[in-house]
RNA sequence: GGCCCAUUCGUCUAUCGGUUAGGACGCAAGAUUUUCAUUCUUGAAAGAGCAGUUCGAUUCUGCUAUGGGCUACCA
């Protein structure tokens, strides 16, 4: 097993790459970083009619947003460039007419409408329909059909396909690094079209063992969808005589909806409210448009860390990841075997610890842009000190704005409840006191500011809460905000003792 | 319908034959507190069912049930 680790994401460009994706992306790129492997990008763009344009750059930024490093691949380049497989169309077709000469694979001429008449026929008698050997001989195909007719047909202009010739009654034995041993018999499959006429193009299965196979990938790590497709693919490192450098695969569990059945679909984000994306996507041929989790706020380290840990776990009780930390912990031993119900609120649970983690200069410039948005200019320190200070009850860098306006822009109304229960009796001449105990103070930083005003109220003997959420109602104009003293040393003595006279002299007290 | 995969608290999971079945999210209660949070403490909460193997099964095997995936000239 000397033999180097790569491993390649293989998305198809049909439209914005689901979380569920990201995180096969990130156990590929984990499992590669943690053998000192390569993580190859190869973009599976066979599919001419669901082809959806920006696709692919919304794939590969949204991997770069997650810190998912491609070594080699579309958009990089390396020895087996290209990794588009639509630039590779010549290279298919070769290989799927080796299999038509070495019999493991056969024309077929049959066309889209009459298989699907012929499905419908079948299923209106209670049966089901396979392509495979029971029917195959009585296709027109290459097996049924005289060579001179095979090539009379080709040479017509005929539509025709290649299609896989499956063993009629073969056990194919499987071995899944997640799943363990795995059998089935080729009676159950059927022979599946390696070569479309449609678009010229191979199928999904045709392409992935033959780019697999020239790129020397050593794992093939997937979502668990591919299983059922697992023993064709066998079968055909089999017919191309590839056994030997077949790589493993292991079979990823698939990402849930966080209620009900089925697997995480764009329409369940819709309508429970949390992105199933890593970015917010617009579709350039429907217009429709999907939230990111990028645009709601979340860190793409803390997106990372619970994606990890959705399906894998470390086998400790450690919840949090860097990348780095993730790359020395993975293993796909530790990949669970069944579906992992995604959880809108642990994901939120991990933003949050990231939120409480970052220095107040992280903070200040995710929070700049927002502070602009609401027309305040600040230097960074300011931004970062008001973030720092209420990070503790923020989630999401978007809430921050919301959780410290009040810094920024003096009240000017007053929320009622509070006023209410405030603004009435000896609070307004106790209010007027203390600003005058404020007035005197010189250092007016947190700890000073504290000592002062907490000893005088004690010598006065008043109420610790009158007195502030009076103060509060002057300062921040509503019940909440932080300690008062982190208020009056944010905003400074002239700010403080500026709203403290606005509220005496424009706010009568309530009766 | 057929084939395949899975099944521990509501959810994510630990346990690799012997445990008071552990942790986390969420939930509840309490503590702290000048508001709101944070934080801390505590609590409720699980082996799908039935057989079998075994001195002993959550753990191994089988069946059933349930969930999921696949069953396209889509990936």
């Amino acid at each position: 097993m000397s033999q180097q680790v790569r491993v390649r994401f293989a998305p198809s460009p049909t439209g914005p790459l689901h979380m569920g994706g990201v995180r096969t992306a990130l156990y590929n790129y984990l499992f590669a970083r943690s053998h000192g492997g390569r993580m190859i990008l190869r973009i599976e763009d066979t599919d001419s009619q669901r082809f959806v344009p920006g696709a692919e750059e919304y794939i590969i930024e949204s991997l770069r947003w997650c810190g998912i490093e491609i070594d080699e691949g579309v958009g990089i380049g390396g020895p087996h460039a290209p990794y588009r497989q639509s630039e590779r169309r010549e290279i298919y077709l070769k290989y799927a007419l080796q299999l038509v000469e070495a019999g493991w694979a056969y024309y077929a001429f049959d066309t889209a409408a009459e298989l699907d008449a012929m499905r419908k026929q079948a299923e209106e008698r209670g049966e089901t329909f396979a392509y495979n050997y029971t029917v195959r001989e009585k296709m027109p195909t290459s097996l049924s059909l005289s060579e001179a007719e095979v090539r009379e047909r080709i040479d017509r202009g005929d539509q025709w396909v290649i299609r896989f010739k499956m063993p009629a009654d073969e056990t194919v034995e499987m071995d899944d690094l997640i799943r363990g041993h795995v059998k089935v018999n080729t009676s159950t499959l059927d022979d599946k079209v390696l070569y479309k006429s449609v678009d010229a193009l191979p199928t999904y299965h045709l392409a992935n063992i033959v780019d697999d196979h020239l790129m020397e990938i050593s794992h093939v790590i997937r979502g668990e969808e591919w299983l059922p497709s697992l023993p064709l693919h066998y079968l055909l490192y089999r017919a191309f005589g590839w056994e030997q450098s077949r790589p493993q695969f292991a079979h990823l569990p698939l990402l849930l909806k966080p209620t009900g059945g089925g697997k995480l679909s764009k329409r369940d984000g819709d309508k429970m409210g949390f992105p199933v994306f890593p970015l917010f996507w617009r579709s350039p041929v429907t217009g429709e448009t999907a939230r990111g989790y990028r645009e709601d706020g979340y860190f793409p380290e803390a997106f990372v860390n619970m994606l990890a840990l959705l399906g894998w776990n470390p086998g400790t009780e450690q919840e949090l990841f860097s990348m780095s930390e993730l790359i020395g912990a993975f293993s796909l031993e530790r990949v669970s075997k069944s579906g992992a119900r995604f959880q809108p609120d642990k994901a939120k649970w991990f933003n949050a610890q990231y939120m409480h983690r970052k220095s107040d200069a992280e903070l200040a410039s995710l929070f700049q842009p927002i502070l602009r948005e609401h027309g305040v200019e600040v230097p960074d320190e300011v931004a970062g000190r008001a973030a720092g200070i209420m990070k503790a009850r923020a989630s999401f860098i978007t809430d921050l704005w919301d959780l410290t306006s009040y810094f920024f822009i003096a009240p000017r109304e007053y929320e009622e409840k509070q006023v209410k229960k405030y603004w009435k009796g000896d609070n307004p001449a106790r209010l007027a006191e203390v600003r005058e105990v404020l007035a005197s103070i010189d250092d007016f930083s947190l700890e000073n500011t504290e000592r002062i005003v907490n000893a005088w109220i004690a010598e006065k003997g008043y109420g610790m809460g009158q007195i502030m959420n009076t103060l509060r109602l002057a300062l921040v104009g509503a019940g909440k905000g932080p300690g008062m003293y982190d208020v009056t040393s944010f905003l400074g003595k002239e700010e403080t003792l500026r709203r403290i006279d606005y509220l005496l002299a424009n706010l009568k007290p309530v009766e």
